[in-house]
DNA sequence: GTTGTTAGTTCACCCTACTAACAAACATCG
DNA sequence: CGATGTTTGTTAGTAGGGTGAACTAACAAC
């Protein structure tokens, strides 16, 4: 740690304030900060000069004393380059501003490529995503299924052919950029906290697709744990000995609620009995939660996934089950809901992390 | 956060250093936390005045250039006091040292004592054991039962009386130290991986005594959460209906799992059943941690309680239930097992919160 | 003895944030 | 309307922290 990241911190810290409570003016922000008005100065002028900060003319209401001018965030000031690779079949990408306002999308096929030449195609994305770019680029965002270290290595992605793969460094190399990546999953979390509803302080997605994957954030954080697994809820067993699972178990939740199996098994029933097989379902999920939630004292649960399926009997049963074997205090305080920002979380959730990793706002 | 900052933290580091690898020379802290040799030098000069760290002599093994000189921990230079309120009837104290070794003991009973009464005493036991001391005290750790804050305010311990106690600031005007107060349950997770074999990235203390509590600690960090309640895995329902319990709903894990109801019911059936019945609350538990530990991707489990009922056939039947209802991935790292430190975790949990908290070694 | 290597220190410099003092711009009150 | 008091933001000057360059000290190997 320099002196200078010091600095850095403070910043961060001015960014921070601006970005929770809206225009300041710099004593405003030396009293939020318990900096000096001079340092707060200081460092206003350098995010002045940066452009994220912008002079929004004097604040208004009559007070003694100098009129103080308000500063303002600059939302479009610098753009992220976000990439969702959770999709099969097509690498979805955009350029995101700092409030997380998607302002340009772009894609690409995946088709055949996995390994080496998946990487090429994730390069080509984010290059052609920057020369779009009208404004400088702060950073490059990935969501990825799989498993990811908390420095950019890819420690295994079997969808897209990587296997300890440092994808941050070598994408960063290619494209001059700090970039940032993380699990999709884990990073749409982050995003339903940070442009959503969600609360940092304990919130898990569950994202339902065509596995069950999930990621959760605590105290401000998002969890990895020693495995790099941490809200991998798909495999908890829910029927010990039931259908085989492609981890090598039984019975593992992700063979009931991954939507394949969902489909199948409603198309199994007549259609006057789909609610109650959803309701089943959504009490399953539930009995697996339950002791996550009142365990870890979570206040959010939030599922991601098509709400055709989910918004509905599914997620009633949820919170039945929930409620009914959690402690009461969590009950009361827990909240089981869709995802609100629906299909764009891993763009918008990977904008958030870089927005995180390069200037610090959460 | 000051320039000064900057230097508690690169204390910190050398102080981390010292106590990870044992003693080094100026020259290879240097090297292990990339400062410059200056720097180091001018750091070392403080923490030698400061007498936490000594002169070993020359480093042994001839190789050219100048011999360097060791530095080591002064694993006495200063003492921790550390308190244990989890008992009903006595408030355990010690004075322990930078090692998580126990120098002095001292207790005070609680008789009837509560609320300000009881901070009375919890005074008294401090200044009693700072009395003792023949080294400067560090601070001062507390492990209490109840929820606290990362503010040291206890929002509620029933069992002492206090509700939104600001106990921290009241020891610490008091006796004038630094006082660092946590829930019970997660300091002892704590000290288990501090002085103990536990994983700071992913592990999870059961305590099992009059009630069920427990503590996580993930990514280095103890987990809190929204309602401070993290690793209170005592009110999940295992048996929706079952037995009322003290937190209003019915069949919480703690009815089957607490001592006294342990206890009770072994004390029902014939002696040849009782390794039956343990398997079975076993079972349960196993259940019950199943997706905890799946999800969280933890690699420890410790079971902290009176090892007669626990450390048998109800252990093994945990770790089976857990490997059944795991992910493989997940059951291959995990090792359940009883807490390595038996009685005195919270004191030594404690020493190692001030330790931490003042010091910044883990 | 010479050479090369490593350890630890001295010195001059840069960066950061702070205190002290001040100018600008306003409201209020006699 | 002018004097007074308030608040904002800026301009010095200062103290603390870390760094690179160069130096001394101490050793092995040839």
């Amino acid at each position: 740690m320099l002196p200078a990241d010091t600095r850095r911190h403070h910043l961060s810290l001015l960014l921070q304030c601006l970005a929770d409570t809206g225009p300041l003016s710099r004593a405003d922000l030396a009293r939020a900060t318990s900096l000096t008005r001079v340092t707060v100065s200081d460092l206003v002028a350098e995010l002045l000069a940066d452009g994220l900060v912008a002079e929004l003319g004097t604040k208004p209401g009559a007070r003694p004393g100098k009129p103080a001018t308000l500063l303002g965030l600059v939302h479009d000031a610098v753009l992220i380059v976000a990439l969702d690779l959770s999709d099969d079949t097509v690498l979805q990408g955009a350029l995101i501003d700092l409030h997380g306002e998607i302002v340009t999308r772009d894609a690409v096929e995946l088709g055949s490529a996995r390994g080496d030449a998946a990487v090429d195609l994730v390069v080509a994305l984010v290059q052609r995503l920057v020369a779009t770019s009208e404004r400088p680029v702060l950073g490059v965002g990935i969501g990825t299924p799989g498993v990811v270290d908390d420095k950019g290595v890819v420690r295994q992605a079997p969808n897209l052919g990587w296997y300890e793969l440092p994808l941050a460094e070598a994408v960063g190399a290619r494209v001059g950029l700090p970039v940032s990546i993380s699990n999709d999953a884990n990073i749409a979390a982050l995003a339903e906290c940070t442009f959503g509803a969600g609360n940092p302080d304990g919130l898990m997605l569950v994202a339902i697709g065509h596995g069950v994957g999930g990621g959760i954030l605590m105290d401000g954080a998002m969890l990895g744990g020693p495995l790099l697994s941490a809200g991998e809820i798909g495999h908890v067993v829910v029927e010990p000995g039931g259908a085989p699972c492609a981890c090598g178990n039984r019975g593992c939740l992700e063979t009931v609620l991954a939507v394949p199996h969902l489909r199948d098994r409603l198309a199994a029933v007549t259609p006057d009995a789909v609610a109650s097989e959803l309701e089943a379902v959504g009490t399953t999920l539930g009995a697996v939660l339950a002791p996550i939630v009142t365990t870890l004292g979570i206040t959010d649960v939030v599922l991601y996934g098509p709400a055709e399926l989910l918004d509905g009997p599914l997620l009633g049963a949820v919170r039945a089950a929930v409620a009914e074997r959690s402690m009461p205090v969590v009950a009361e305080h827990l909240d089981v809901r869709m995802a609100s920002l629906a299909r764009d979380v891993v763009l918008t959730g990977a904008a958030a992390h870089v927005r995180f990793t390069q200037l610090g706002v959460v």
